[in-house]
DNA sequence: CAAAAAACACACCAAAAGGTCAAGTTTTTG
DNA sequence: CAAAAACTTGACCTTTTGGTGTGTTTTTTG
């Protein structure tokens, strides 16, 4: 990962913005709906200049869902065997839920291309996806086995906690007019962890 | 309702084929980006004449969002005081679930919708919302205070229900590829209900 | 400091798409 | 059965938009 810190290139800023722009037109408008012109004027440049940097609206596009996909698997957490059902399942549903809370617009552009079918998203993200639940399923399938678990069905866990968490990025609009606020506040990470977490680990007999 | 089975004026038949189609156009390609030209074909009609019946591509949306609203709205179940707790989520899942496998269609459209920012949605179908949840929220907090619940958020509990379920439907794309399926099966109805009103009944302690 | 490379930006084009029109045809109705 | 109402449809217009071409300015480099 190239992480320097500030020098950046006229190149890498101008990429940058045109990025942060580009995210934010394909979340309001849909990427057919979104336009160049709006993500040029958003970031601050003429239509032009933007293809200069990306030939065409598509991988302006592939390049948000890039950062996007990268963005996902950083933050996703992992689920290791040593550390036992109980801390694996908190440990996961604190990564996911500090995810949607701190970057629900990333979470939002993924949602809406699955939804649409994945029409942009190459093979190697749905492969790699199955790979992952395959493995993170065969270490709670450890713990069934062992005793440690009660026997709840892995993958059918892994879709519990990833909508449950997702769904306060996703539906951010939804939830803060239902419960008539303007936006989230930092409590609000601890709090819905905590709640899910409860539930959640009881569900599972890994809590009284 | 009018829910005359099958004399339908030629009008109802041209209406119900274009909203039809406009739905698979809409979540496909979005609002912008789904045309009238595709919806008149996939409707098997000229685009003029898809016209004559909506006057625009956003009344057409507004039809599609209405008949997508109204169908939420008769497959929500109820949560009833006099069910209790224990039976009235069972009963909350499980017509959650139902939907989402049978109408998972329904679920895209709205999904993005507020995706997007509720753009489309009308001010009544918000501040509904809000009253819906409030009041059931309410019917939870009287179990709780009665005792007959362990004390759980009542408005989060609402909100991982609903984004448990609709996960189903949202997301089939995603959880067809990871599970390695083509379709779903109308076991899979049973067997979801069964895992999520397992996990979450023993998480609000209303079963051992 | 000059030449080359990178960045910028105006003007333009062709295709796509929303929507209108007017002239038809079919169906309903009195 | 004739008049009216409902429906159908190809042609057309206008706006939007993705993308290009060309020339200019700025930055880098030897």
């Amino acid at each position: 990962m190239t992480k320097n810190n500030k020098p950046q290139t006229i190149r890498e800023l101008s990429v940058d913005k045109i990025l942060v722009a580009a995210q934010d037109e394909f979340i309001l408008q849909g990427y057919k709906g979104a336009t160049v012109q709006s993500i040029a004027d958003n970031a601050g440049l003429p239509k032009a200049n933007v293809l200069y940097y990306f030939k065409n609206k598509e991988n302006i596009y592939q390049a948000v869902l890039e950062k996007t996909l990268n963005m996902w698997d950083e933050g996703i957490g992992d689920i290791m065997p040593e550390d036992g059902p109980q801390l694996a399942i908190e440990k996961f549903i604190r990564a996911k839920v500090t995810m949607s809370f701190n970057n629900p617009k990333a979470s939002k552009i993924y949602a809406m291309e699955i939804i649409q079918g994945a029409q942009h998203l190459k093979d190697f993200a749905r492969t790699y996806l199955r790979q992952w639940v395959r493995e993170k399923a065969k270490v709670f399938q450890c713990w069934i086995d062992n005793g440690e678990m009660h026997a709840v069905d892995p993958v059918n866990l892994i879709f519990l906690i990833w909508s449950s968490t997702q769904h306060y990025a996703d539906f951010d609009n939804q939830i803060l007019t239902i419960m008539n606020r303007a936006d989230y506040e930092t409590d609000d990470i601890e709090h819905v962890t905590h709640f899910l977490t409860d539930i959640i680990l009881r569900g599972c007999k890994l809590k009284k």
